[in-house]
DNA sequence: GCCAACGTTGGC
DNA sequence: GCCAACGTTGGC
C-alpha cells in the first residue's frame, strides 16, 4: 500500500470544499509524472492534502477510495484521475517551512520537485509528518 | 529529433 | 510582482 500526497490551489478546490463535499472527484491532473502516480493508486491508499499558493501547508487527510480511471475532462482522454474521500483535519497544518527545516524532509518530492502535484510519500516521511501535525 | 520560445506553476 | 523550474509547442 503506497502513501501519497498531492496538491491543491486552495481557490480552486480546497481541503475544506472537501471535507464539505465528503468525496471528490480528483481531476484535471494534466501532467504525464503525476499520471503515473496516480495509476499507482490503490483504493484504501492514505492522502495528504497540500495547499499551495497561500497557506503552503499539509491540512490533512485523505484517502483514495477508486483507483485510477479516465478523466472525463480530458477529452484528448489522456488524462487519468481518482476519487478521494475527506478523514481527517490536522491539528497543526505542516508548513513548507517547517518541513524545509526538517532535514528528514530533505528529499520529499514536494520539495525537491516543486512543480509535481501528486508525488509519493515515504514511510519515514509520513512518519515525520504526522507528527508535525500532531501540534 | 533537436532546441528555442513560450506558458504555467508556485515560492518568495 | 518577480523569477526559477520545468513542461509544451512548433520551426527546422
Amino acid at each position: 500500500m503506497g502513501k501519497w500526497l498531492v496538491k491543491s490551489d486552495p481557490e480552486t478546490y480546497s481541503f475544506d470544499d472537501l471535507k464539505r463535499d465528503g468525496r471528490t472527484v480528483w481531476d484535471g491532473v494534466r501532467n504525464a509524472q503525476a499520471h503515473i502516480h496516480l495509476r499507482a493508486m490503490k483504493a484504501g491508499d492514505p492522502v495528504m492534502v497540500y495547499h499551495s499558493n497561500t497557506d503552503k501547508a499539509v491540512m490533512g487527510l485523505a484517502e483514495v477510495v477508486r483507483a485510477a480511471y479516465p478523466d472525463s475532462t480530458d477529452k484528448a482522454g489522456k488524462s487519468v484521475c481518482v476519487d478521494l474521500a475527506y478523514k481527517s483535519t490536522a491539528a497543526k497544518p505542516a508548513t513548507l517551512a517547517a518541513m524545509k527545516a526538517e532535514p528528514k524532509l530533505a528529499e520529499i518530492g514536494l520539495i525537491r520537485q516543486s512543480r509535481l502535484s501528486v508525488m509519493p510519500v515515504t514511510e519515514e516521511q509520513w512518519k515525520v509528518l504526522m507528527g508535525m501535525m500532531k501540534g
